[in-house]
DNA sequence: TATGAATGAGCCTTCATTCAT
DNA sequence: TATGAATGAAGGCTCATTCAT
């Protein structure tokens, strides 16, 4: 659905209403503490007429986990094919996926965060391959960054980690009708995780001591 | 219990057979997908001796997380207190003290982010003006360093979040039988915190673009 | 489709594949245990498909039970009609038809012993007349045989029913492929069969004490 | 329970309230076709209250059927032991016994020959190996008659299944108010049994041809 | 004719909690 | 203090059946 290009445009998920349903409560109660009757009834469907879209609550879960997961790395290569062949810019556009897709898709990032958990063993598996993968991506980019001399920490996977884990963060806090439209975000953000792997920011503010 | 000057030491944490039990099958199955039933058979009492301790279930999780939460400020403001002065000594302590806490107490941080939303709404009321605290604690340290000029950002409030996300983010990947140990798992993260609020770090790692 | 003489014939069943599907299932599972679901999926119909053919569950059940009551009342009256008036050969030809029966149609025999029970009042008050009939078929041959001093039983009604219960459970333990052709177990059956109503067996294998 | 001498003995069976109601519902509705609400209801218990006694709805069934066999084979194993040596003896104890408890535990004994499908395959295993071991007895009895010339037929194995296939019967049909006491249909079925085995019955009703 | 979609009722089971002993 | 027994409510899921298309 998203070529190459439009990694940026967020309309509306294309969740159907079930998942939809679902998605919201899963947010406020946690997978566990959701009954399958409030997410039909949050679909505007009965019971049976919930199964009938979905065999079961786990699959309305893998169904949210799955399709996020993949959208975000769908976008996140989209960002890469991009960004040409500097590390400095591959860092950038992978940052700045991360951060959009944990803005707009909020409560998608945040299930897939928090319900690792609550996954049956081979979804669990299946998932956290992916979730990997897309970790993998920015790992990449900041070895070869440090390795060509553009990127300065001598803990380059820790690094890496660290900015992941503070990008998915922002689907914690943040709230669009707070302080920070998404690009002023992205822009405090990019900053921050610049610093985080040693590369220099545009304004120079770090000095030697 | 915690007195000043041993905020780093951690030994067996002191909870009740019964919070024990608790904490140990909320961190793998969740506030919801945990019955009180298995909290009993794991603390080795039937279920109206675990009511003799424990008057619900919620006050099981109310305890874990309020315990934690309170160690957690005691052992941060021990750090402070034997810090100094200094923005980036203060900095420094208080980093430290997050991480070792989820290093240390990683099954109680962990539920600590990870059901807050279990908690009734007093409770969590309750819970969340401890947690800002101690946010605060550190928000302050930077915006004090910001001022006086040995810290660099722009965004210090922003950058301040940024690292507690990270220190908190610990509690969901460290394993002692992983390749850090805590004092290096501390030393690299101190690296990468001070990075993300532009204090200099030691090697001068950063250059001018 | 039954004509007379030809009442040891038992070819395929011809029974509609709604009512065969529904019939292999409920020889596993039971009445009860079987969903119309799987009856529609064994019959290579959709659920609503199966209800253009038959419009509810219990007519499946009333129209195996029934056609085959009305299959094995045919066949016996055949048989019957086909054995002259000797009560010893009509003995014979109702015990073989009720054997051949069960062995044939082992299945729908099963569940029409074992389903009862399933049947609405009405559908039931229909199959038992006739069961009942089929028995009584029986039972006037072995009254006429002590009658007239063929046979020699005490207790016919009894003996009767004895005989038609060993025929029944027939059903229950055949095996296609196991020890006994159909014509051995007819022979050993009939053996047995005689014996009860004190028919003497052709071998004189009974001795006064 | 029961010991050498009672075996013909039966006062009202001592099964608790939640397994006399499920057999008491097993029996008219089936397995499949009883709630275990109906049970609860029936044992004077809430639905929970039924569950802290029994795990299952399927412990119940293998509740009832293992505790019929056992008694059954309790039973008849007193009532051989008490038959002394001879052939004769010993088929007329077992069948007694067989025909006792086909009348006295008459639905617990129906319930056994009709949901053995209806236990899950580790059940049925077990509870099928039990009957067998019933079936075992009788056959053993008869194969010993035969061989030492007081029984006279040639199929011991097939006959031995007759008979316990009519003693089970009488558990579809025996009604206390109908018009056969226990003690006549004893008489009577022993006399058909013995028939069938080729045991000369004390009256000599079977001449030879 | 055939089916995708739907549903009220009910399934077995478990929940957090209580209370008599 | 500790527990066997109990329960109202709710859990996830499936039932036989229907209907618009």
């Amino acid at each position: 659905m998203t070529s190459i290009g439009d990694w940026r445009t967020y309309e509306g998920a294309a969740l159907s209403p079930a998942l939809a349903s679902a998605l919201r409560i899963f947010v406020e109660q946690g997978y566990h503490g959701t009954s399958v009757r409030q997410i039909a009834a949050g679909a505007g469907l009965s019971v049976p007429g919930l199964y009938h879209h979905f065999p079961s609550k786990q699959a309305l879960l893998v169904g949210i986990m799955n399709a996020s997961m993949d959208e975000l790395l769908h976008r996140t290569r989209s960002a890469m094919d991009g960004a040409g062949s500097s590390p400095k810019d591959r860092f950038d556009a992978v940052v700045e996926s991360l951060l959009l897709f944990h803005i707009h898709r909020r409560d998608a990032a945040f299930v897939c965060s928090t319900e690792i958990r609550s996954l049956e063993p081979a979804n669990r598996t299946a998932y956290i391959a992916k979730r990997d993968e897309e970790q993998r991506l920015l790992d990449a980019i900041v070895t070869d960054g440090v390795e060509s001399g553009v990127f300065d920490t001598p803990h380059p996977a820790d690094a890496s980690r660290a900015v992941t884990t503070m990008c998915i963060g922002v689907a914690t806090w943040y709230r669009p009708d707070g302080p920070l439209t998404p690009a002023e975000l992205v822009e405090v953000y990019l900053d921050i995780a610049r610093r985080t792997v040693g590369a220099a920011t545009g304004r120079g503010t770090v000095q030697r001591t």
